[in-house]
DNA sequence: TTAGCTTCTGAAAGTCATTTTCATTTTCTT
DNA sequence: AAGAAAATGAAAATGACTTTCAGAAGCTAA
């Protein structure tokens, strides 16, 4: 099942309809290796679709975090940034708080310790958060 | 020196200055074990000084921060927390979603492999945020 | 100690991202 | 095709945080 299949299984299973804007923002949000604001995908629309508003970019991002399409991450910068999911491998993100560049990773080895983490307080993990801040290789020369 | 010098310290050098606010704000911060949102603060600030703002305390955190004495948490609930930072062992933490509880955990080893992380992407960390969220083990039971 | 300069304070107003409202339009079921 | 329900876009509301401003308080030097 694609993820647009996916999307409007979502949409069916809650009884929400599906719309010519959802499927606009959902084509130009996968389409897109940005980690998107709200602000920035709307931005990025209304180059081609200048009707939808940026409400509705708003509670079509919060659709595609419920069913799973989309990561919500909070760099500390005030601004939520949603995250396309592929069923790719999970990874974490290194945030240069000099240039703003985020770089993807992903550590199993971390993951297996955060599991014995909670299992040492009883603990159910339903998500989680991880990320490092710094500078990147660019900026670490500049420094 | 402890952490009311620590305070008054960072003050004089910046050519700020100490005033009963900000001691009677760094006291009940410091002998809070919370994780104090602004409005916490404020709030448990007003029982024994009614006449502090709620801008001096956000204010007075900030400073904080600045100079080291708390860390500001950020657990998605679109508050900043203020935690009192200890030159205790570093720690991160586990937030049950259902009732709100937050468990300090420590991992070095994690710690370790954030670290290799990292240096595999010529990274230079200057501060992480880990957190795992799911059910505390109480919450757990009720599920 | 006091004058005088600077920083603080509290209240209120301002920001800014996000969320809600509401009148209208669109979708979906029958 | 019609009715019920949900969606849309614009504008207003919300809520956390930040700034403004006029008066109050702290600090420094003589």
């Amino acid at each position: 099942m694609d993820r647009i299949a996916v999307f409007n299984n979502y949409l069916r299973h809650q009884g929400l309809k599906n719309t010519g804007q959802r499927m606009t923002i959902l084509e130009t949000f996968l389409g897109s290796k940005s980690h998107y604001s709200t602000e920035e995908l709307y931005l990025e629309l209304r180059k081609n679709h200048p009707k939808i508003g940026y409400a509705t970019v708003h509670r079509t991002l919060k659709l595609f975090a419920e069913c799973g399409l989309a990561t919500e991450l909070n760099f500390g910068d005030g601004q939520t940034r949603y995250e396309p999911l592929n069923s790719e491998q999970h990874h974490d993100h290194l945030v240069c708080i000099e240039c703003g560049a985020i770089i993807e990773f992903s550590e199993p080895r971390i993951e297996k310790l955060q599991e014995q983490v909670a299992a040492r307080h009883d603990f159910k993990i339903k998500s989680h958060r991880h990320e490092l801040y710094g500078l990147c290789s660019k900026c670490v020369l500049n420094d």
